[in-house]
DNA sequence: TAGATTGTTAATCGATTAACAATC
DNA sequence: TAGATTGTTAATCGATTAACAATC
């Protein structure tokens, strides 16, 4: 596809150049610069160059980026151009929250199905809820491109385990373990925990005034 | 402190050190190795030893690292040895799933007080609930060390010039933009959507076999 | 044409890796 | 002592930054 070989740093900087695109386009803004990019980013100017460059050439020189035609160019970079069918595994809250949440049906991911092992307390919820034990009955009937591990700790790993031996190819992973499955599987770990505790090591580095 | 510049790659690995000697210590292993660290994360063995260098040392040459020494090394690089009051604003499904959660309450972060607009709603939760007008009252009556972000997209950004306002130095932040005030407020921002599309992108490569 | 800003190469910097002396 | 493994310096690699020709 591309030349070269993009870095976990591009992969993690492309979605902020999406969200910014978005944003701009929002306010009527047509066109931007990689300065201008850079400031609202607190990146440099070379990098946002660099970063795009590594897919293509979007901007006219002389004359910056066109946000529409940047923000289009990114999204395919992503693979937002596309739509994505989800399921969720574990209705706890955070499951719930993720069914519910309207921001991610606007970029395309339509979430088809909960799974948990008790359905009964589950409400409010668009998609359909099965029981975890339909799980690997409702993969091979229905193509699902991303898969949410929303579970407790101990179950993850097991159900992860079965979503891959199901042929899922995405998980988003937010049980507080580091799911790994080769280069087969896409995997973005949401470790909390990890989050929190950076959090406090920087903070402590901030109140040593 | 610390002589060196602590990047923030370092301090992203710091939390994984210290969940896999957690679980270590839980399955009562009492030495450990860096070749063993770094195949346990996927890390190398020389970063391992790079990491912990950076802070010390904290091995015996020949026999590797005591666990339970390394571990509470760790803890004390990171802060978890000392209590952390934390209160959350906004109290949907995630902020109410943070409130809740034993996990962080175990390393020694209680949540305080929960805010919202609106307080009829929550139910179910320890913490005592304020409404979010009482947020500057509460903050000068009651030590804060972190302040959790989980409003919607709208409010997170007045809610968090709030915060800082009334001298909140760390932010723990769930919304969907990307908070920044300098370098004396630590911030970690979680942001769903960009990890769902840094995944997107990472499957796409996956699946152009 | 003059000014602006990209695309793109080259230079710099910092992080990772390699190597090995120190030492348990 | 011999084997193992850290602490620590040096070498390598890759990411960021700088620079500037191309061109709008």
């Amino acid at each position: 596809m591309e030349k070269r070989k993009i870095s976990e740093n591009v992969i993690r900087r492309l979605p902020k150049y999406y969200r910014f695109l978005s944003e701009l386009s929002e306010k009527k803004i047509d066109r931007i610069s990689s300065v201008e990019i850079s400031e609202a980013l607190r990146l440099t100017a070379s990098q946002v160059r660099q970063d795009l460059f590594n897919f293509g050439c979007f901007g006219q020189r002389g004359c910056g980026y066109d946000v529409e035609f940047l923000k289009k160019a990114i999204a395919e970079i992503l693979g937002l151009n596309i739509p994505h069918s989800v399921i969720i595994v574990g209705a706890g809250r955070i499951g719930q929250a993720l069914a519910d949440y309207g921001g991610f049906l606007k970029e395309g991911y339509t979430v088809k199905a909960v799974f948990d092992i008790e359905t009964e307390h589950i409400k409010n919820i668009k998609a359909q809820i099965y029981n975890v034990a339909e799980l690997e009955n409702y993969l091979a009937a229905n193509n699902t491109d991303i898969a949410v591990i929303a579970t407790q700790k101990d179950a993850a790993e097991e159900v992860a385990k079965r979503l891959v031996e199901a042929g899922i190819k995405s998980i988003w992973n937010f049980a507080p373990i580091d799911l790994y499955f080769g280069e087969d599987v896409a995997v973005e770990n949401i470790n909390m925990s990890e989050s929190l505790f950076s959090l406090t090591y920087k903070s402590k580095k901030v109140n040593a005034f």
